[in-house]
DNA sequence: GTCTATACGGCGATAGAC
DNA sequence: GTCTATCGCCGTATAGAC
């Protein structure tokens, strides 16, 4: 692999688990194996390897999203619920990957936030359009409630989702899996057409 | 005020919106008013008045769940969306002092990290136990579904409660009451007990 | 491209006068 | 208790040899 994939992989790491201002060029270094000064012949400076290691996490994310949703499934419902407990299992999993893309977005680093913001927004924007389609498609299926808005019901969604996430370093594996069922129990009663109608 | 008050307070504002890392001795003393050497005669060094604006923020977050608790309502319902919605537009208001409690928890300062759960866990305990009490007077009183578990009950609307509160910074106040409002009526259907039975 | 050596600034923290 | 002066360290970043 090119060295400047290496840093990449090595930014993603360590920013994600130590934030912006505790990750060093001294430690990015070390990570890759090579000396610090050698890092500027690849990258300008450390916001330049932060914001690549930003981009590269924008299209991971809406790529697994995406991904998530194709498979294949009997029913609406089985579909959606796959998607959210892949996406669940994929925070204990690939833990760094996504404590990077939730860290960034609420704490940005102040001196880099209006370029992250315009870096996340067109991905974050193609999460929700792909999601709330899923939605429409439950509620034509009849399974979700058409009274309810897809944006309503997405913003729900991703509010469990992000608040499950908050908690993985908490639990243990089968605790988590335990967790997000639970979660998704009452989210779905929340939103099934009611079989009284 | 006491300087050794003007500090913590100082210390809640810019550890919040800075992160630990970020804030420095120099910033913190420009925010007093006094130099930074200063700070010493009332602190030890910079990690005693950051456990020093833990412990009170652990004290308020838990004082704020109790009263908003107990403020008077008709039904359980009622007295648990009061609680809700203060909850998210205390997230709002006073916004510094809530990013403050969701960032230590999520993003310690690793060096601090054992400290900081141990100051936080007892806190966490305590507004997890108040809940769970809610949700059983909820569940005696006919309003919510027997065969819940209250701690499943209780965890999905924490996990609500912090989604919605990651999102303050993307909206207005009325975005947000209106958000928190669709977010409880997907929560609140999907717990309650169903009328045919 | 990678290295050694180094510049320069800001950090946390201390000494000691007032 | 607050100040000025200063320490030692580590941060980002650059110069220039190989």
């Amino acid at each position: 692999m090119h060295t400047k994939e290496k840093i990449k992989l090595a930014g993603i790491e360590l920013f994600s688990i130590l934030g912006y201002e505790a990750t060093s060029m001294s430690k990015i270094a070390e990570k890759v194996g090579i000396k610090k000064p050698s890092l500027y012949a690849h990258y300008k400076n450390k916001e330049e390897i932060f914001m690549a290691v930003v981009d590269q996490m924008c299209v991971d994310y809406v790529e697994f999203t995406e991904a998530s949703l194709a498979k294949s499934a009997d029913t609406e419902e089985e579909r959606l619920f796959v998607a959210f407990l892949d996406h669940v299992l994929h925070f204990y999993s690939d833990e760094t990957e996504n404590q990077f893309y939730n860290r960034i977005l609420l704490y940005p680093p102040s001196e880099l936030e209006e370029q992250l913001t315009k870096a996340t927004n067109e991905s974050q924007e193609r999460v929700n359009a792909v999601m709330e389609n899923a939605i429409k498609r439950a509620k034509m299926s009849g399974e979700v409630d058409n009274d309810l808005d897809e944006r309503d019901v997405v913003f729900t969604y991703f509010c469990l989702l992000e608040g499950i996430g908050n908690t993985i370093t908490l639990y243990s594996l089968t605790d988590i899996e335990r967790n997000a069922k639970k979660v998704w129990d009452i989210f779905w009663r929340g939103i099934k057409k009611s079989e009284s109608r």
